[in-house]
DNA sequence: ACCTGAACACCGTTCAAGT
DNA sequence: ACCTGAACACCGTTCAAGT
C-alpha cells in the first residue's frame, strides 16, 4: 500500500494526487457535476487531460477520491447525548450537512462506491451506536441502510431541487385543482414552500421512533 | 393538450411517440441507463438521430416519458387491508417491484421529474392512504418523501448492486478484520450475503412503525 | 407534419513519444 | 516517474433542406 515516492523523498506524487482532488472539488462547487469535465479539470489545473490518467485509472476512481474527501468532516462531535436516538439524529444531521457542503455533492457520493478510511470511519460511527445501544446485528444492518438511503434520498433531491431553475418543481396549479387527485390538491401549500432542514428531521424520527419500537418488542419478548 | 392528429385520423404522430417510448424502455433493459444514446435508439428504430427530436425536446423529456410509462403498473390492487399500515406496505413492495421491473428503472425514475397522470395518481394513492388513517396534511407530506426516498434509494442501490462485476461491492476482508472498525467487522457476512426483499421490508417497517407512534402520541394528547 | 444530411461543440480514454 | 500531442470512438443537439 505504500505511495511512490515514500521513501525517496519526492513527495511530489502524492502532492499531486491530493492537490487534483482539491482542485476537482473546487470546481465542482464552481460547475457541478454534470459539468465537472476531465478536460476542464485539467484546463484548471494547467495540464493536457491525459495527465489526470496518470493519476488516476479513470474518472470514477477520481469521484472516489473526491468522496473520500468529502466525509473527512463526518464527525463525532456530537455531544455524547445519554441517548442513543438523539445521538444517532445529530450524527446524521451532520452527515447531512457535509453533503450539502459541495454542489451535487449527495449525487458524487451516492455514485462512489468508496471503501476508503473515512468512509468506513462514518459506517463504524453510525453501526456502533445502534450495536451499543442494544440491537442485534441484523438490526443494526437493516438500520443502517435504511438510514443511508434515507438521507442520500433527500439530500440528492434537496441539492437538485436548490440548482433548479425556480418553482420547476412544485406541481402545477391547473393540474391539481378540480382533479382526479384531491389528496395532492391540498397538500400543495407544502410543495410551495419546502422547509428541507424540518422535513429532514420528521423522516429521521420517523426512523430511530421504529427502531425504539422494535426494542420494547424485543424487551417485552425477553420478559 | 390536445395531441397532433387527435381530430384528423392520422394517428401517425400519437402512436409514433409511444413507440419511441416503448423501444426506448426495451433498450433500456438490453443496455442500461448508460448505454442508452439516442444515436442507438435511432438505429433501433431506422431513423435518423434528429428525426428524435421532432418527437421529444430533448433527451431529459424521452427519460420523463419513459417514467410515466413505468409507472403505469404502479396499481391499488393490494387487498385492501383492514389496516393502513399493512396497505402502505403492499403498495411500496409493489412500487419496488415496479422500479425492478426495468434494469436502472429506480435511477431512470429518480432522475426523472415528471407529473403526468400515473406519477401523480401513484402519489394520490400513498398519500391518501395516510391522510385517510387519521393524519394531519404536514405528516402525510413527510410520510411520502421519507417512503419515496427510502425506496428510491434502496432499488437504485439494489439495482446497481445486481448488474455490477460480481462482488465488488462487499468490503475486503483485509481492510475490516484486525481493523479499527470492529462493528463493521461483525456486520461482514451480511454485506456478503444480501436480502434484498428481507431488508426492504425492515426498513420499510422502521418507518411505518414511526407513523404508528406518532398516532399513538397524537391520541395521547387529544385526551 | 415529419424526416434526412451534415455539421457543431463537446465527451472519456488510450498510447506512442518525449523529458 | 510524469507529462505531451494527437488521435479514437463516441456523445447530445441544431438546422437548413428535403418530402
Amino acid at each position: 500500500m505504500a505511495r511512490d515516492g515514500e521513501r525517496t523523498g519526492k513527495k511530489q506524487t502524492h502532492l499531486q494526487r491530493e492537490k487534483i482532488v482539491q482542485v476537482a472539488l473546487s470546481l465542482l462547487n464552481e460547475v457541478g457535476l454534470d459539468g465537472l469535465t476531465m478536460r476542464r479539470l485539467a484546463d484548471h489545473l494547467e495540464v493536457q487531460v491525459a495527465a489526470l490518467y496518470w493519476h488516476f485509472k479513470n474518472k470514477q476512481e477520481l469521484l472516489n477520491a473526491m468522496a473520500e474527501v468529502m466525509i473527512t468532516d463526518c464527525k463525532d462531535d456530537i455531544p455524547d447525548s445519554e441517548d442513543w436516538g438523539e445521538h444517532l439524529q445529530g450524527f446524521m444531521q451532520n452527515l447531512r450537512a457535509v453533503l450539502l457542503a459541495y454542489r451535487d455533492g449527495a449525487r458524487v457520493f451516492a455514485g462512489a462506491y468508496t471503501t476508503g478510511y473515512n468512509t468506513l470511519r462514518c459506517a463504524e460511527l453510525l453501526t456502533s451506536t445502534v450495536s451499543q445501544a442494544g440491537y442485534p446485528l441484523s438490526s443494526v444492518f437493516g438500520a443502517l441502510w435504511t438510514l443511508v438511503y434515507y438521507v442520500l434520498g433527500f439530500t440528492i433531491e434537496e441539492q437538485s431541487f436548490l440548482s433548479s431553475p425556480e418553482g420547476n418543481y412544485s406541481i402545477s396549479q391547473e393540474a391539481l385543482t378540480d382533479s382526479p387527485f384531491p389528496t395532492l390538491a391540498r397538500l400543495q401549500p407544502f410543495f410551495e414552500n419546502r422547509d428541507f432542514d424540518a422535513h429532514f428531521k420528521y423522516g429521521l424520527n420517523l426512523i430511530i421512533e421504529g427502531l425504539r419500537k422494535e426494542k420494547e418488542d424485543l424487551i417485552k419478548k425477553a420478559l
